[in-house]
Formats: structure tokens, sequence, C-alpha cells
DNA sequence: CGCTAATCTAGAACAAGTTTCAGACTTGAT
DNA sequence: ATCAAGTCTGAAACTTGTTCTAGATTAGCG
């Protein structure tokens, strides 16, 4: 079959995803690029990590296995940017209906269990995605922090912080570390997610520590 | 080669490490068992997780490959193996010089550092220690949870802890998460040395907030 | 010692991630 | 419309973890 047609108009889509422009890509780049995200997506949610087949995804996605690992460099990469992908879903999401608590503490912890009760709905896609992200080697690094960074702001979102102080970054930080490692315990089922619940309340007690709200 | 000499004598050992004697091995399985581990070490030493190749395991001990297989099921598991087995060092070391800390905080604080030290030493030993322990899948929990549970024994070493609260309980909690979490962030490149030191000390106040120190 | 079950060995075979290649198709500029 | 450069495709090849097999060796026991 010819590989595609010759019709191809409309205009760019510059996705609203903060893609770097490097290379900005043609409308059927991108829709080759969403195809891609989705069917890895799929996959992920049958049958975890080990589901997403490169071959299958390619074949899932109507690309070549060539084509596939142009656009993304290895089942890492493929799988860090599927989580970038489905954490700006979760963060517009949160926008919509901010935490209720009446402490910081109380918010963070309460968006983190929002985003946990997510996640056991697509257990086999989260564990995909976190035990990509903690699997990334150094060359995955630029991606990996993105997410780092994306979640940085979900939680700074969710204490209502714009000047964090240092010692809130760190309290932060901390916080961090401490969700992926415990829904990393919780996705190998060395923990319950009561226990996950315990830990995360237990860790946001640490914004107690620091300097009082400040909203800017 | 005739696959081993008839000469075969001496006690059993019974390894001080605490492995469950559900078949007790004999002397040369005790040996072949300390050849592949050491293998592993002395691979993962060079070149990290990707260095570990089961083959190049299998030759550098003299073993045959099905013979490495059945000893250690998985390269995940024989590196969580890898892992306990630097852990017990790690112990008995931290066991004759216990840090010097006023507060319990401080001595957490101190021993995780001194600990990290030890894994710059050998930082490609580390990553694929590390990195198989986020890694293992449902298959290595048992395994993965007495990593855990040593973990858990040196922290409350250092706290001086006979009878922790739980409480204090859940702060190891989530001092153990930020100690794994920040270890993978500092392998994969993406935080300093710094940050890790004052990733540690920022959990570590957590422990302020616990019961005042109880010795028994 | 002689037997049987378990273990070990060498090596082939299989699975999935990754790389490579020749040729077809698209794109962008002229 | 046409050409050069870049992209995509299909398929094969390569790598490394894992499994399997047949035969040699060893361990435990009478």
């Amino acid at each position: 079959m010819p590989a595609e047609t010759k019709v191809d108009k409309v205009a760019k889509v510059e996705a609203s995803t903060a893609r770097p422009a490097s290379a900005p890509l043609t409308e059927r780049q991108e829709a080759r690029r969403r195809r891609i995200l989705h069917a890895s997506a799929q996959l992920a949610s049958r049958g975890g990590f080990d589901a997403v087949q490169m071959r299958e995804v390619a074949e899932s996605s109507q690309v070549a296995l060539g084509t596939l690992y142009r656009y993304f460099p290895s089942k890492i990469h493929l799988l860090v940017a599927t989580m970038q992908d489905q954490l700006e879903h979760m963060h517009s999401t949160l926008r919509k209906k901010p935490p209720q608590g009446d402490t910081a503490a109380e918010r963070v912890a309460e968006t983190l269990m929002r985003a946990f009760r997510a996640l056991q709905r697509e257990p086999h896609l989260a564990d995909a995605m976190v035990r990509a992200l903690t699997f990334a080697d150094r060359s995955v690094s630029p991606e990996v922090d993105q997410v780092s960074r994306q979640t940085t702001v979900i939680i700074l979102d969710a204490m209502g912080l714009e000047n964090p102080t240092p010692e809130q970054l760190s309290a932060v930080r901390v916080i961090e570390h401490t969700w992926h490692s415990a829904l990393i315990t919780w996705l190998s089922g060395r923990a319950s997610i009561a226990q996950v619940k315990i830990d995360i309340e237990t860790v946001c007690r640490l914004i107690a520590l620091t300097a009082p709200e400040d909203r800017g």
C-alpha cells in the first residue's frame, strides 16, 4: 500500500503540551506521535510494562518499527513520554477542582491521594509508567526531569504558594521522593493502599515545619 | 573436563547470612553461590546494571548458564541478592563505629550519609543494585522486602530505639522512601551529592516530630 | 560398592529491545 | 512541476535475558 495519500492540508497544530519545538512537527507527524502515545497507554493499561512491546506499539499505531524508534529512542523514552502526557491530563483535572483542606499539608496530601486514586483505576498503566521512570538512565534525564518539574508544580499549586522558601522546596522534594517510592512499593505489592496513605500523610507533616504559609 | 572431582569433605558452613535454610546447600553449592555473587558485584562495579550480563556472570563464576538461573531465577534476583550481601557488610561496618550525633535525627542522617559515601566509592555497583531494586516486580518481593527490613534495622539502630512507636516507624518508612528515591536521582545524574545530603537531612527532621526518644 | 534422584554442563533455541538497510514516499525550495 | 534532502516502510539482523534439552556428574542411601 502507498505509505500515505497525496491529500494533506490544514494548519499546524502547535500542540498545547510544552514540547520544545526543536523540530516543529508537521501535522501528520504530530498525528503519528499521538497514535504512538495512545497505543502505548492502551497496551500499558492492559498488561503493564511488559505488555508494551515495541513491535506491538508500532503495529497498533500503524507505524514502522524504525519510525517508532525515531520518535522515541527507547521503550523507556516512550513510557516516560506517556507519563508526561498523563501528568498533563492530571494537572488540568486537578486545576478544575482544587483541594479543600485548611492547611497546606492537608491540601497536598489530598491532592496526592487524589492522584493515587486515579492511578489505582489503571494500575497496569501506573506500573508501566513508574517502572520506566525509576529505571530510566542518564540518557532519559531531560524527560524524567520534566516529569519531576511537573510534579513539583502540582504540589506547589496544592500548597497555594507562589514564592516558596528554600525550606519549602526541600520539603517538596522529599514529598516527591516519598511519593515515587511509595508508589513503587504499592505497585510491587509490598505495601497496601492504606500504607501508602499513611506514608503520604506522614511526609506531608514536613510542610508544617517550614516557614508559615506565604501566599506571595 | 570432569565437572567436579570426587574429593569433598568438611562440615556444612551454615552461612552467617540469614538464608532461610529451605534447602541447605552443600559446601560446593555454597561456594558456587559465592562465586556467582562475587562475579556479579565485580561486573557491576565496572559498568553498572548493563555490564552484568548473565552469560558473563556464568563464565566468570565458572558455572553453566542454566546453573546460574537455578541459583538466581533472574538478573533482578541476582542483583537484589548482591545488594543483600553488600548491605550485610555495611551493617556490620556501621555496628563497629556507631554514629555520634546528639539527636536521633542527627545520627540517622550521619548513618545514611556514611552509607551514601560508601556507595559513591562504587557508583556503578550502586547503580546496578538500586536499579534492580526499584525495577523488581512482584516475583522478587520477598527478597526486596528483606532488603527493606535490613535497611529499617540499620536506621532504627542509628536512632538507638528498641521499642519504636508507630509514629516513629512511619517516619522511618518515609526516610527509607526518601533514601531510595534520592539515590535514584543521584545515580541518574539529576541531583548532586549536595542535594542528596540536603534531602536526607530534611527528611530526618521528621524524627523530631515523633514521640521523645525512648530507649526501651 | 552400586543405584537413583538431583544437580550440573554445554549448547541450542526463543523472546523482545534495538539497529540497520534498501527502497518508496514527502517535503520544501526552486 | 521538479529535484534534493529528509522521512517512512518492511524486513532482516543483532543483542542479551530466559528457557529447554540431552547427556555427564554428584549426592545420598542401602
